[in-house]
Formats: structure tokens, C-alpha cells, sequence
DNA sequence: GTGCATGCAAACGCTTTGCAGTCTG
DNA sequence: CAGACTGCAAAGCGTTTGCATGCAC
């Protein structure tokens, strides 16, 4: 059970129970879409995934399903610089940061305490108490598969 | 000279000589306030501004020239979770990074040898040489005139 | 059956652009 | 007076929502 995935759905579920919420054909297949996908894809790519199983489901459905996980702390939206919104798998408790590689446009997670610590302490300087934050790279991927992973993930830019 | 105001009107005039570009009344206006503003305002507070002295002004011209004054490299487009861009000034050479705080809206600057140097080790670990970065930390100001400068800012949130 | 969920299409909010008329250099 | 600039209005684009219908519980 340390696979965040399980994690996931026990969360999900409690939630849906709690809140009265309904298990429907979309929002199964939405959510395994999601959790196989393994994170980082905007509403369209979600939605393209989807329907390749099912081409009845909406843009609608995917959209507030999303918001659901959002809601329930499964799903994590990330605002990148790009116009879009993309959904991440949350990962119970902890928080990680974002690298995107601006050639091939893979996006990496990294976690740095220390970066952290530096943060409350100039947070304190200006009198304000930190209740998030968000740390983007955006670099140059130096790995050779650079340019194939673009292929594979099709981001923009 | 030290002034940022001053620097930033001798590099935007030069690059409207290099590039061929026009001075109008409305440029004038718009960069005029923009300079004395100081900073971290949307397109629609410009415009209001602007409208204020030039009522004759449209919106199109704030969007074209402060699109211009960012290609001049004399305004940054500032995108936080808000769904609008913001426009600061410029400093040359040096880069900062902001705190916001979502009781007030108020914006603070701050800059971090140590965390930028982190940042590159982060990147290099994943293979990436970084190009640019973003760090927003979000807080809750503590100051008592919090709610008085959320009225003066009129920000969302 | 009740009322939550879906799918469509329309509305939104912000940004971007085409075009006819205006003004700078 | 050529062509860059303006202002308007319309188009784009991603996101959000109203509503009639469908389906889970």
C-alpha cells in the first residue's frame, strides 16, 4: 500500500462517500486514465486519452471530474507559464517542486528542504507567513533523447 | 542615473530609434504612468489609469504598448495564479523574485544568491542548464495595515 | 423516484488581431 | 505622404456554467 496510486483511490473514495457522490462510467474511467497516465497532462490531453475509450464522454465531464480529484486533494492543478492548466497525481503530505525542459518540454519533480527553510526565513524578513509557494526551472534538456521525448509528450514550445 | 526610471526611458528610446517606432501621445501617457506607478499592475488597472488623464485611450494601445515595453526589455510579464498578466519594470541585469500576500494582495520583491545557486545544482542533477526560473512565495502578511493596502491595491483574493 | 451527473452549447474573461481611419516623422 | 499607430469590434482560446436529459443509488 505505499503505492500512491492505491492511496489515491481510498482517498477518492472516502471522499465521494462523504460528500454523497456518485460512481459513474466516466468518472472510473477518468480517474484510471489519470492514474495510469501518471501526471502532468492538461484537460485536452486527458480528454484525447479518454476518449479513445470512450468517445462519449465530454470536455464537461472531464472537466469537473477534475475538479473533483482537485477537490478531494487527489489531483493537483498546475499553472505553468503556458495558458493552460495541467493535473498532477497529489502526493499525500509532501511537496515537490516543477523542472521543465523548454526543448523537449518534460517536466521533472524535485523536493529541496533547504530551499524551503531559505523561504520561511525571507518570508519572515517581509513579515508574512508562508501558506505556499511555487518554484519553477525551466532549463535546456542535455539528455540525447531530448528531441524524441518531444515527440512522445507533444507540449508545446 | 541610478534612477530605474531614467535607465528605462534611455533604453526604451533607443530602441524605438533602432526599430523605426513612433512616439504618440498615448505611448507617452502609457509609459509616463506606467514608470511612476511602480509596478505589478494588469492591463485593465493600466488602462484605468491611463483613462483617468486620456479618456480617448483604448484598450488595444495599452495591450500593443506594453507588449512593446516587455519586447524593449524595459517591462516583464508577470503571470501569478490569477488568470491576468501583470507588468513590472524591468531591472536591468538583476532578477528577483516576489512573495505575495493573499490577504492584501500586496506584492514584495526579494532576491537569493543561495537559492539560485541551489537551483542549479537541482538542474544540473536532472541533466537541464536552466534558462530562467520562477518562485512565488504566497503568504499571509501580518502587518496591521494589511486590509487598508488590499483596498488601496484592489486586488482579487 | 430523487436528485446527482452528463453532454451540449453558450457564456465568460482575458488576450490577440483585422481593418479603416489617423497622425508621426 | 508613406507607413506606423490607434480605436473599435470581432475573433481566439481556455475555462466555466445553464439546462434538458440520463442514470446511480
Amino acid at each position: 500500500m505505499s503505492d500512491p496510486r492505491q492511496a489515491a483511490r481510498h482517498r477518492l473514495a472516502q471522499f465521494m462517500e462523504d460528500k454523497g457522490k456518485r460512481n459513474t462510467r466516466q468518472r472510473d474511467l477518468i480517474v484510471d486514465i489519470f492514474l495510469e497516465a501518471g501526471g502532468h497532462l492538461t484537460l485536452n490531453e486527458l480528454l484525447r486519452l479518454v476518449q479513445e475509450r470512450d468517445d462519449r464522454v465530454g470536455f464537461a465531464t472531464v472537466y469537473r471530474t477534475m475538479k473533483l480529484l482537485a477537490e478531494a486533494g487527489v489531483a493537483e492543478e498546475l499553472r505553468f507559464g503556458e495558458g493552460q492548466t495541467r493535473y498532477e497525481l497529489a502526493h499525500a503530505d509532501e511537496h515537490h517542486d516543477h523542472l521543465i525542459c523548454q526543448t523537449c518540454g518534460k517536466i521533472f519533480e524535485f523536493e529541496d528542504d533547504e530551499v524551503e527553510a531559505i523561504q520561511d526565513r525571507i518570508a519572515l524578513r517581509f513579515g508574512l507567513k508562508v501558506t505556499e509557494h511555487r518554484h519553477e526551472i525551466y532549463g535546456v534538456c542535455t539528455k540525447t533523447d531530448c528531441e524524441h521525448l518531444r515527440a512522445a509528450t507533444e507540449l508545446p514550445q
